[in-house]
DNA sequence: GTGAAAGCGCTAACAA
DNA sequence: TTGTTAGCGCTTTCAC
């Protein structure tokens, strides 16, 4: 393998020179830039990022760490973040949890993630006391997406403001009995936007003069099956809700198929809420309040990158914005006796 | 930061022994490996890639090359394989291509995966001439996933087998006028799948005494909204055909969303099948030829460490088995006169 | 079973 | 603008 010897030899000039050269520093000529190149070039030279590494303490790479890269929004932040991250010559690490505990202790686990990477993106997990201890201890740039997370850099929306968003959707409808599906507020996949879309629900129905009711609010964990099985829950039930609010649309999804199950029309007899806009929430015709995806894994990159070059820099709390998109799934409630005259 | 020599001195032993005990190799006392184990962890020592990769020119790093990572479908793929991978202590580089060229030019060019990774996934890509020839230099294990290239080491289904179930599967329903929706055959995400799977398509059809119409063939470019788009084409014309086969779920869910927008009723207008079993198509009842997605990853990942430990190892062709599984989007055609008098 | 010593390929002061 | 000189932290012969 041809190394940056190889070039100085070849060029009659020291490795220093050619090392500087290559990376485009200043104060070199470009007499001699030019020679480096070409030779570089004729004699197939490829840089060795474990030598420059170590030698540097850089490793112009970022480790995403994602719940699960099979669900869709992980994957679009991924995405974005993917985009920003090559355009600026950085790789990508990553590190699927998918569910599994020991993985999740393993990428935390500090000896995994020092030295290895420059900065860190961790993906809707609330990382306990002990893990935000490692991450701040690896003394690397880190930005949470999609948690709220106070003293750290952070990228998400307003989950309570998504939350009343879509309730108060509902509401607006005529709807007073409104179902919740959501997900466990601890766990392994932990995260802060399951209890933060709880309350937004809560005190939406409250301040609207609702009552909510523990029974009309299921766990769904965030899956489609999850969705699937507490729609069934609440659908079945004698006094079922009118409406449903799912925090997210795979649950929504999952809603959805439950009612039709259960032979109910939607939104005839029942209207089904998420968040997201999935990129099948419009082939459902789902409604829900949309969150820009693939834009939190590019801002979260450009964070951590910024904080990789730029000197001054302290934790930024971003706060993208939400909004609603109506679609067929969501109606004004029809009053009862309409409602039995329809059938 | 404490290194290796740090533990050394702890222990006051020589930083060989330390490297050894610490890596598990054999010729070390158990009570020196224990010394030196006791000593690292409390000094929290923390080994470095870079060094370890310098050294020994192993980055215990795979590279994954994904045309894109919000298709289900190639999330999946690298979720197996980042288990594998995880298990056997190596870390996944993920360069996501998002049918961007440049992206892809960068990414095969040579420089950028030599000494940076050890092995490298490919998958449902069909590197051009030129692109082979560069993998082939960097004379490292490499294994291509989802596409046909004899030579190499692969991991597939039989795409003309499963189109054949697919056409098949219709055909004995009493389907005769079934339309296709594919991709292109050529591109930035090429690979070799969509041609296997119209070809399995037309010789099917042709196998049973049917013409293959060029005009009941539509591009769907493998997307949901891109088999809308083709759904609505085929779907529209006055001799629309009573069955249509996508050669893949996510395309066959864009059809199943044209037929709705277009009043057809499923399947009792227009029967549709997909290929993968993508994890929607049981909440849309889609009948689909499934093949297994998690697997594929895993086997691949197994396949380059394989190649990576072994000794003697030569590209090796797995084919992996599809299944038909029948769900509500399938259903025998029904005589013109019966359809008639049902409306 | 353990140690000494020579690198791996590059970067980064500091000189010139 | 260019060169000299130390390393970065580890692995790997080759001795003993």
């Amino acid at each position: 393998m041809t190394s940056i010897k190889d070039v100085a030899r070849d060029v009659e000039m020291s490795t220093a020179t050619i090392s500087r050269a290559l990376r485009g520093l200043q104060g070199v000529s470009a007499e001699t830039r030019e020679r480096v190149l070409e030779s570089a070039h004729r004699l197939g030279y490829v840089p060795s990022p474990s030598a420059a590494g170590l030698a540097s303490g850089q490793t112009r790479t970022v480790a995403v760490i994602v719940p699960r890269v099979t669900q869709w929004f992980f994957a679009a932040i991924v995405q974005g973040a993917e985009e920003v991250l090559r355009e600026r010559g950085y790789d990508l690490l990553l590190y699927n949890l998918a569910g599994d505990a020991s993985a999740r202790h393993r990428v935390f686990e500090t000896s995994l993630l020092t030295k290895r990477v420059d900065a860190v993106l961790v993906l809707s997990l609330k990382p306990s006391v002990d893990e935000l201890q490692r991450l701040s201890v690896l003394g690397r740039p880190v930005t949470i997406i999609g948690a709220d997370m106070p003293g750290w850099a952070t990228v998400r929306i307003d989950d309570h403001e998504a939350a009343a968003t879509a309730t108060g959707h509902l509401l607006g409808l005529g709807h007073t009995r409104i179902g919740y599906i959501g997900g466990a507020t601890e766990g392994v996949l932990d995260f802060t936007a399951p209890s933060a879309r709880l309350t937004g629900y809560r005190c939406t129905l409250e301040r609207a003069g609702v009552q909510h009711e523990p029974d009309l609010e299921a766990d769904g964990e965030f899956t489609v099956s999850g969705g699937l099985r507490a729609g069934h829950a609440l659908l079945s039930r004698a006094d079922r809700p009118t409406a449903i609010f799912a925090a997210s649309d795979e649950m929504a999804i999952g809603a959805l198929r439950a009612a039709r199950e259960l032979g109910l029309r939607v939104p005839e007899d029942v209207s089904v809420i998420g968040i997201d806009d999935h990129e099948m929430a419009s082939y459902f015709d789902l409604t829900t309040v949309a969150q820009p995806v693939h834009e939190q894994g590019r801002v979260a990159a450009t964070q951590v990158l910024a904080a990789l070059t730029g000197g001054d820099w302290r934790p930024e709390q971003v706060i993208l914005p939400t909004e609603l998109v109506v679609r067929g799934s969501t109606a004004a409630i029809v009053p009862r006796r309409a409602r039995r005259r329809g059938r």
